[in-house]
DNA sequence: CGGCCAGCGTGACTTCTGTCACTGCTCCCC
DNA sequence: GGGGAGCAGTGACAGAAGTCACGCTGGCCG
């Protein structure tokens, strides 16, 4: 049963998984549920929000372009995430676009539902504040970081939340060189250059798509004298 | 009547302009008012969110602080507009700090009674995630010019919206360099010097405190050759 | 009136950034 | 096996960004 299929990614969404069976239904029958193939585009930077999407399967990854064609990545949403919660209040146009990384899945709510539940629902309101708030947060510590620091830092500082995310000091590269400057905001060259000059400074090894993190409090030490 | 002033307050503002009598007074009875002279800081970055202010009469100034002291403004904002919305939801930390402009009278709501009044009047969620949204919105805007431009551009993008807002081509600069350079994300002498240039070359004329757009169209243009 | 101080203008540098161009490498598909 | 396509490393630059150091000015206060 389709229906079926949706209230139980419904459940699981930070957004609606308070919710009762009833309103899920509900909620399920207005949502579409799409498919987006690898690199698809779901919405684009400037096209007027309509509405909401939850991401079920995949990844959604949300970027600005520059004319030059380069990108900055802002985020990376995964299954149970929402992605453009703007439209709930004005319909205004998406800040920036978002594209899907592989093969995605997608609930798509428009904002006239949504809005209606969140009347309806005040703690659906409160929950969507507490996403956009943490969304509010991260966008902060970009500019924070990119106001206030190199490109060497901002390497170092992903090097090292990568390594905490993993639990080991090795992990896998798991994108190009081109789509981590993307997500540090800088251009491909620089990353490499960069990562091979951390390398030679003996703070990371590095072995194929492989990173390993040889001096942590070197690249701690590093960060805090560069401030 | 203190009640009675803060009523007239509250009605102005973006968020709480369409209650009703009742609600209106109860809220005010919650709300404290207090008064913060120039210079004055209402919140730190770090600080646990406690509650959120409305302006009533000032500016406050939100901004980051790097480590070595230079500060980047996110946002100024004046009477009737709110200062601090994210602790509505979680009770993280400021992501940023505020300070008063000038002498400054805001309205302090604890989080625990908003909490209450999102839950019991949804359309103040719903207005609490529109200015949520714009300043979303405005953040993701920094972010672009950031991670794209140079600080030649982002200085004349400035000096066109200052224009704009003042209706004519000639404005007064109301604010130190060193101000203006931690608007636009940069230091003291880049605004001196970019100042400088854009005058020798004839796209602006400066008198004192005030500036002069000679050559509007010469600044657009400048703007779209630099991407 | 003299001194002080914040704010501005600038020269001299150093370091960072980003671009271009070219070279390999590797993987994949005919 | 032979091309390609896509990614990665690197040298050479040009221009931008930021730092330091100074000198100047105008306003303010004792």
């Amino acid at each position: 049963m389709e229906a079926n299929r949706q209230i139980e990614i419904l459940k699981k969404t930070q957004l609606f998984g308070a919710l009762d069976e009833t309103e899920m239904r509900l909620l399920a029958a207005r949502a579409g549920l799409r498919t987006y193939p690898q690199g698809e585009i779901l919405f684009c930077e400037g096209e007027s929000c309509q509405g909401l999407f939850i991401v079920v399967t995949g990844r959604v990854r949300i970027f600005k372009t520059s004319s030059t064609g380069r990108e900055h990545v802002l985020a990376v949403e995964g299954p149970g995430a929402s992605v453009a919660e703007l439209p709930v209040f004005d319909g205004g146009v998406y800040p920036a676009s978002g594209s899907a990384m592989e093969k995605t899945e997608a609930l798509f709510l428009s904002r006239i539902d949504l809005r209606a539940l969140c009347l309806e629902k005040p703690e659906v309101s409160l929950k969507l504040l507490q996403v956009v708030g943490a969304r509010l947060r991260r966008l902060v510590g970009i500019i924070e970081e990119l106001s206030f620091t190199t490109v060497r830092h901002r390497l170092i500082s992903w090097i090292l939340r990568e390594a905490k995310k993993s639990g080991t000091a090795t992990f896998a590269l798991q994108m190009s060189h081109q789509e981590l400057a993307a997500h540090i905001g800088t251009v491909r060259e620089l990353v490499s250059r960069n990562l091979t000059r951390l390398q030679a400074q003996g703070f990371i090894a590095m072995n194929g798509r492989e990173i390993t993190i040889v001096d942590e409090e070197g690249l701690q030490a590093d960060l805090a004298s560069m401030m």
